[in-house]
Formats: structure tokens, sequence, C-alpha cells
DNA sequence: GAGCGCTCTTACAACGTTGTAAAAACGAAG
DNA sequence: CTTCGTTTTTACAACGTTGTAAGAGCGCTC
């Protein structure tokens, strides 16, 4: 008892049957004597049997553990703090946990860790990865892909390659942001972006900008940001500096918009009064400030349990083609703007 | 190549050696020779082996992860959205990457998630389990105790158990906010506490009403929080209808202290110049907060990776007795106080 | 009562690794 | 030229499970 614990091998010594039956009634396959069912179960309860995990994984090679990897993103293990990434694992956590599989957090924040992920899935230690990956230039996504990993992405990846991913319009997102700042009478538009790298920030800002054109704004000013409040801030302060008389701000995410109303009223400036404010996610963020943030929602647990989704379901029947899901934006309208 | 991936036996053949000798170079054993060791290498290289973690573990009896558990956290995912878990978090993950250790997500929100987290360490899964765990009634500890599984809690357990943990002194904490505030020469102080069946909220109580008791003030207006932002507004309402003059607050986390000082600036009240708020954590919202607000430092990085150390050295070598980690808070004085 | 088709059960070989005991190689010493 | 240590290598048995092919039991029919 004490030592190793109970094994199919003392179940079955118990029960008077062999190994095999045993593991058929713990499995669930047919074929066994209702009679001898109930003898082996209740030899399970005496003995206190668990099936050893890793046994099983070696022979049907699979775990029920998946990767989720978080990578690019910058600063190392400050992410975690970051709301955007507590509900990409909150919706990940979530949809597993009703597989009975589990999630292994992983950071790839450099190259070596690039390669430990890459090992770590090629030695099956897990059967797929989901991968959060902010930079498109990320050389993670093609080398799981080179290396025959079944992952499934959170945002399109850089350049084309065969792997599933979810996405969201955000060139939609950013329109909607235009509309409504146009429709409240707005008319000294500016934008903070996201860093341009990355595909999602440079699809909100074209979206922005082709809908303010539309009604008749050709020219926006831009300043760009990291998606930290730091940079928020200082591209706000930027954005101030060169047009005192700007009276609505779109911020790419909740954060730098958070920053942008925070520095805007430290400047003597209200809001929404003297200037809108809109953010983008619709995070923790937004309800934290004050005023509450307008904003455009993304429905970040949805898409991360959509990528759980498309991961399973091809581990399940492999060698099917990539898949894409693409989630649509919704503004929030609150106070500040 | 594409079915299988390559084995030691493979190696083992074109480097013309037995298995053995392969593993022995893989895992660098003494007593192979040089030579030996460069051809064996090169088949390595050839052959584009990785060892298989799960055929490893099964004869190691160990996994190389490890669980992180975060418990009894009311409502389900969202914990996810605390900047506190966020910590523990990146805490955990820094320390645990260098050891080549990984951690595997587990939320013990039901009684039937917790078993299975149970059943998971007892399957072998994970070498051990560390827990986070915010109520004192929570059964996981025990059970898990129980079970004989390797653990380490963050916070001391609610009943005495063998068992390893780390936490703060948290009337060190409450005291200090006391001292604070008296000294700035505030007389009509509050506070807002965390939910009393928690202990670590117990004891930033019980330091703050000692330090208060020490001053001079035998009597501190106390209403009970949940360590969310509606319960902390909700908190702070209830104080300011009953104590109109309050003059302070010391909140028993960043963010109750956020939520009140935006629901005193809803009243007119200027902070720090009318009320003067203290929080508790330093996390993200003391920041995020306008203005910045003066909080009680708890080194949660710090201590999650304690924790983690602590775990694994008691892998290293079983049979230990349980140990504890008490750290220090600090006081960090900002804008609201 | 031999032969046939069922259902249920059992041996046995994987899965890929590690650890151990035995064997081989190789010098050095007697 | 044996004999005895070392070192280096090998064969083989674990580890606990699953899947498969073979076997046992049993009621039929002819």
């Amino acid at each position: 008892m004490s030592k190793g614990a109970p094994t199919l091998e003392d179940v079955a010594r118990v029960a008077g049957v062999s190994r095999a039956t045993v593991s058929r009634v713990v499995n669930g396959t047919r074929n066994v004597d209702p009679e001898l069912q109930e003898t082996v179960r209740s030899a399970i309860e005496q003995t206190g049997y668990t099936p050893n995990r890793v046994a099983r994984s070696l022979v049907t090679r699979r775990t029920g553990t998946v990767a989720l990897v978080i990578s690019g993103a910058g600063g190392g293990s400050d992410v975690f703090t970051d709301p955007f990434f507590g509900r990409v694992t909150a919706g990940v956590v979530d949809f597993l946990r009703a597989q009975r599989v589990h999630p292994v957090l992983m950071l790839a924040d450099s190259d070596h860790a690039r390669t430990e992920v890459v090992e770590f899935l090629r030695q099956g230690s897990a059967d797929g990865a989901l991968l959060v990956t902010t930079h498109s230039a990320d050389p993670l996504p093609a080398r799981l892909v080179e290396a025959g990993v079944p992952a499934v992405l959170y945002a399109r990846p850089g350049r084309p390659m065969p792997v599933s991913y979810v996405d969201m319009d955000h060139r939609a997102g950013g329109r909607m942001a235009a509309d409504h700042l146009v429709a409240a009478g707005r008319t000294n538009i500016a934008t903070i972006s996201g860093p341009l790298d990355v595909p999602a920030s440079q699809d909100r800002l074209a979206g922005f900008r082709d809908a303010m054109a539309r009604h008749g704004f050709p020219y926006v000013p831009t300043a760009e940001g990291g998606f930290t409040a730091e940079s928020g801030g200082a591209a706000m302060e930027r954005l101030l500096a060169e047009y005192p008389d700007v009276d609505a701000v779109f911020a790419a995410n909740d954060l730098m918009a958070q920053a942008a109303v925070y520095l805007l009223q430290a400047h003597g400036l209200r809001i929404p009064d003297d200037v809108a404010v809109i953010g983008f996610d619709d995070s923790s963020p937004a309800l934290a400030c004050r005023p509450q943030l307008t904003t455009v929602r993304q429905p970040v647990e949805d898409m991360a349990a959509a990528m759980a989704y498309l991961l399973l379901e091809s581990l399940e029947k492999p060698g099917q083609r990539p898949k894409s899901v693409i989630f649509e934006p919704e503004l929030v309208v609150r106070a500040s703007a």
C-alpha cells in the first residue's frame, strides 16, 4: 500500500480474473459478464486502484494533455498580468475541462524556449499545441507545422501556412469605432494603433481608416503604441502635443485606452465631454476605468474555446485540412464615448 | 519517418550498438568510449531522434510536470482575470522553466473537480501539486495530504496539517497600513476587510485593528468585502452611509481599494485630500487607479517561486518534514494616502 | 455425440525507456 | 601464457497498460 500504487495485476488477482478483463471493465468495453463486472468493480474499490496514466499513454500514444503556448510576447512572464491572456486561459481551461484534457502552460519568449516547446511536443509530452502569438514574425508556428505537431493558432499566422486558426474580423472592429465616433459628431478624430508588425493591429487600423475615409476624413492622426499602458499614455501625449484640438481617440486596446483617458484627465480634459475615447477588447480595464470605456468587444473566451475545439477535433481525426473560424466584434457602448 | 518517431532501437541500429549504450549517451552517464560516443551522437543527429518522455516516465516514475491548482475560488474560470493569480502563475512558470519542469493548470472549483485533481495526481500524471487556495474550509489540501501527494500550499492551511506552505505576515501588513494612516493625521479611519473565512483576511484585519488600538483607536468601523471590485464598492457605500465623516480607508486588496476610490470620487470626495485610501497587494490595479494607490506590497511572484522551490525540493528528497517560508510585506507609498 | 457458431475470457506481445547482471574486451601483473 | 582487475558493452527483465489472437465454455443442430 504505502509503496507502489495498486496495479491492474493486483486488481486481477483480487478479483480472480486476468488483467485484460479488468482493463476492459475499466475502459467500459463490451463483452464482460455483468456478474463478473461487479466482482471486478468491487475489487477495484477494495484495492483503491487508479489506472496509471503514463502506462496508458505509452500504448495509446495519447497523453490527454495539450500545450498552451504563449509566444513572442516580449517581456517574459509579465504577460500573465495582461488581462487578455487571462481571458484566453479562462476560455481554454473552461473548454478543455469538459473533455478531460489538461493544458500545460509554456512560455516561448526566446529562441531557446521555442526549441524547448518543439521538443516537448515531439517527445509526445502533449498531444498538440494551442499557440497564442502576437508577433507576426514569430518563427514558432512554422516550426511546429514543420515538425508535424498538431497545432491551432490564435490569430492568423504572419505568413500563410497550412495550420488551423481562429481570429476575429479586426477591420470590422475598427470600422465600428469610426462609425460610432463620427455618428456622435466628433470631427477631430485620432487613433492610437497597436504595434504595426502585428497583423491584428494593422487590420484594426486599416478598418478604422477606411471607414473614416468613407465618412469624409481622408487623414487620421496616428500614434503607434505597444499594447501596454505605458505606451498608450506616451502615444496620447504625442497626439495631444501635435493635435491639441483632438476631440476623439480610438485606441487599439483597452489598456492603452485607459492610459489615454488618465493622461487626458491629467491635462484637465473631461471624458467624454471634451474628448471621447474608444477602446478595444472589452477586458477588465474597460470596466475598471473611470469613466467606463466604450469599447469594441472581442469574444476572447469564445475564441479560445473554439481554438481548443479545433485542436481536439484534429486530434480525433487526423489528416484533415486546416480550418479557420472568424468571429465578429461587437460595439459595447459605455460612458467614455 | 512520417509514421512512428525514431526510437532508441533505430538509433542503436544506425550506430551499430545496443539500446543501452545509446541510452547512456543520451543521459550522459559515464563509461562510454569517447569515440563511440561520437558515433552515437551522429546517429542521433542523423535519425532526428528525440527521447520519448512517456516511456521514460514509466520507468523513472517521474513526469517532469507539476499541477498548478487554483482551488476554492468561487466563480469558476474568471479567476484568471484576477491579477493576483496572474502574478502567481508568472512566479511559478518563471521558476519552473529553469528546472525544466512544466506546470499543468487545473481549476478545483467544485467537489467533482477536486476529485479529478486528486485522481490526476494519484495516477502519476504529475509529480506534485502547487495549491493556491483562498477558502480556509477548502477540503482539497487535506485530501491531497491524505492521498500522500507531494504538495505545497500558498497560504497556511485552514486546519493544521503536515504540509509545506509559503505565506506572508499579513498582520504586519495590516499594522503598516494603520501606522501610515495615523502618522498622516487621519482620525476617522475605517476598513474594508476581505472575506472573514479566509485566514489572510482575518490576519490583515487583526493586525490593522491591533495597531489602531495601540494608537488609541479602540474601535474601527469595518465592512466585509469579497476581494472583488463590486464587493469593494458596495462595502465603501455602506461605510460611507454609516460614517459620512470617514477620512481614511484601508482595503484588504487593491481591487477593492480601487473600487472604493471610484465610489468616493463619485460622491464628490477627493482622494487623498478628503479621504486617504490604502490598498493591499500592489498588483496592477494599484498602478491603473487614479490617483495611484498607496498599498501594502505582497511579493507574490517571489512567494510563488518559493512554493515551486519547496515542491521540487521535496520531490528530490522525499520523506522530509514539511517546511514553511514566511515573507515580509512592504509599504509602497503612492498618491492615494 | 461430433460439429458449429456464439459469447466471454485469457495468454501474450507490444509501447520505448531504464537499470541490472552478465559477458566481452583489454591491459597489466604474476 | 595464464590469471585477474578494469572498463566498456550487451542482453534481458522490468514499468503498467492496451489490443489481438487464441482458447474455453456452452447451447444448438444434424
